[in-house]
DNA sequence: TGCAAACCCTGTAGCAGGTGTAAAGTCAAG
DNA sequence: CTTGACTTTACACCTGCTACAGGGTTTGCA
């Protein structure tokens, strides 16, 4: 199948079937002689495999070594498991995370229920002072991003 | 003020206010002879600012939207409100996406509770099938990112 | 047969919110 | 007079794509 026909089977847009080949998610397949990809069945289920991995918002290094994990022979699936543990482990924080934050914004917003004139407004001067945020939590884009 | 000072004195790293002047969250300071920028108190107040607003996970875009409105005279802070109240729902809604992905992902890891050979690992085969990941939620980074 | 639409290719730039690097100028202490 | 800490600019890199430019190819229809 061609590249389009992929993208449709997988509901992947196309750049983005390109752009895994590259970072080496997606084995390369072969050519045609007009140079265009050709891809087998097996290409599709790995490309599905990745977007479900991607739909469970695991990074494309997670899914890298997930696949490589499944590839590889004859192994039992503890580091498969202790993968899963890890990136939950990830989602569970950051929800932490944006709960504190939620907390810190809701007490923010009370300091002004009715409209004042702005040098009065106890938002702005609570931003000013810094009354309501009290740690940084390290931040981090999505749910991983430990550095 | 020379920028290390400041950079000491509002634990912002210095590449990071020379990237928000860039971006036009912070005012181009002075500059002394020797062509070192030169901060007054009024800086490290809008740097402070800033920051408290970036630990509460604004965007570049919100911060700069507030730091007009703080500028602006005469008007009152209806806006503010407005705009944290949206920021607010951000977040909300941010927590629930990463909710539900928390309740697939431990269904997906229920399947696999003690070693198995790989090729029976439950894991991997939902993968495979995709079982445990119902919808696509709208992929967006961090809390923002509605396209 | 001609032609336009729809597909494919490569390569590059852009998003957010910075971080890290290089190469150079400046300044104070020893 | 040199060492080291500081500053300057300009640029590449990070993630996971997305979009665009500028070509070549194939397909369907008149």
């Amino acid at each position: 199948m061609k590249i389009g026909a992929l993208s449709e089977a997988t509901g992947t847009a196309v750049q983005t079937i390109r752009f895994y080949e590259r970072e080496g998610l997606l084995p390369p397949p072969a050519r045609a002689t007009n140079n265009y990809r050709m891809y087998l069945p097996a290409h599709a289920e790995r490309l599905a495999f990745i977007r479900q991995c991607r739909n469970l918002d695991m990074t494309l290094d997670e899914i890298r070594a997930l696949v490589a994990l499944r590839e590889s022979p004859a192994q039992d699936c503890g580091e498969v498991n202790a993968l899963l543990d890890e990136h939950i482990g990830h989602v569970a924080l950051r929800i932490r995370e944006l709960r504190a934050l939620e907390t810190d914004l809701k007490a923010l917003r009370a300091r002004c229920t009715a409209p004042h004139p702005l040098p009065e407004c106890g938002i702005l001067n609570s931003l000013d002072r810094g009354a309501a945020a009290p740690a940084a939590p390290a931040r981090r884009r999505h749910v991983h991003g430990a550095p």
